[in-house]
DNA sequence: AAAAACGACAACCGCCCGCAG
DNA sequence: ACTGCGGGCGGTTGTCGTTTT
């Protein structure tokens, strides 16, 4: 028997979700779960593939989720789950349960990922190494007076993910209100999903005026502009003046202090079912022998555990790590 | 006022993995 | 052991609204 196609390619719709659409495949989630989503295009009327059809419920329709404009609290740890986990966006999505991986992805890449290159323009020199690519600065090689307060700062605020990060895997499930939901999709009610539906409808309805995607670009705009102006590239003069500097920036952007005061917290609240997947994958990853490309969190991890290290210019090592070789490789 | 450029985000695509038969 | 299926994931594209020229 060969293999069934996943969705006609010919009869199969494409494009935007329409209102009826999307209360169809509410309705039938509502009935038979969240699952077995093959069957939901014939079962459902629907003309669209069953990949679609799951995509458009995880993305958009299941309940729970938030939309609209990331908090700065958000921010960071997406700042900072990137610097550790690279694109690994289910996995960091896992922390911030309001919000999809593709929402994250979204954001990383629209909003994010310029942010941090233009704070790399605007603070450092041709030859600096700032790694946009993982938020992480290699080195200030030109800046040598603020490097090893710099280091000390970086190696602390490692030392902080690590530890929520920690907090988060090894969480017990008793304490979390997110772990006590063992199956969200299925256990949510449909008023959860008929809020989505409504609001999605609202949306809709409005959108001959004025869209969300206004006022999210609008509270996006406002997010970055309060973030920038709290960053260097706010005050453009200031860096001259012997302002903010690039050590301020990178703590304003990475947000030291609050995420101190709340990170270990914030992670361990927040850890969902999908973290507990994420433990699982990760310590099966540890327990993985095969050779794989070492990411610079495990550099920095490796470098920070090792206390014998600790004399070892950090700039080193790092700068001999290749992010084109790792699996980030975002830009 | 119109066109072009830009930005944001929803959706698609292809690859991969785990599981069941 | 092999194969097919369901589903997850990350990267990319398409579309539409907004801003600039």
């Amino acid at each position: 028997m060969g293999r069934l196609p996943c969705c006609d390619k010919i009869g199969v719709k494409k494009g935007p979700w329409t209102p009826e659409e999307d209360i169809m495949l509410v309705s039938y989630v509502q009935e038979h779960g969240a699952g077995n989503w093959r069957a939901v295009p014939t079962k459902t009327g629907l003309r669209r593939c069953s990949k679609s059809c799951r995509l458009r419920w995880t993305n958009y329709l299941r309940p729970g989720i938030k939309r609209g404009n990331f908090t700065d609290q958000e921010e960071k740890m997406i700042i900072q789950l990137q610097a550790l986990l690279g694109n690994k966006w289910a996995a960091i999505a896992s922390y911030l349960p309001e919000r999809t991986d593709n929402d994250i992805k979204n954001y990383w890449n629209t909003h994010l990922k310029k942010k941090l290159k233009k704070l790399q323009d605007q603070c450092t020199g041709s030859d600096d190494q700032f790694s946009v690519e993982n938020g992480t600065h290699l080195s200030s090689s030109n800046s040598s007076t603020s490097r090893g307060q710099w280091e000390r700062t970086l190696q602390a605020d490692i030392n902080m993910a690590k530890k929520a990060l920690h907090n988060a895997l090894t969480l017990d499930n008793s304490t979390s209100p997110y772990i006590k939901q063992e199956n969200p999709q299925v256990s949510s009610t449909y008023a959860s999903s008929t809020e989505n539906i409504a609001r999605l409808l609202q949306g809709w309805m409005r959108s001959s005026s004025s869209t969300n995607n206004s006022e999210n670009s609008k509270t996006s705009s406002n997010n970055t502009a309060t973030t920038d102006s709290s960053s260097c590239d706010g005050t453009p003069s200031a860096e001259s003046k012997g302002g903010m500097g690039l050590m301020e920036a990178f703590e304003t952007l990475f947000g030291m202090e609050s995420f101190e005061s709340s990170s270990s917290d914030e992670f361990s609240q927040t850890a969902s079912p999908q973290a507990e997947a994420t433990k699982v994958e990760i310590k099966k990853e540890e327990n993985e022998q095969v050779p794989v490309p070492v990411p610079l969190s495990v550099i920095l991890e490796n470098w920070l555990l090792d206390e014998n290290t600790l004399n070892i210019q950090p700039k080193d090592d790092l700068t001999n790590f290749s992010f084109d070789e790792s699996a980030h490789g975002l830009f």
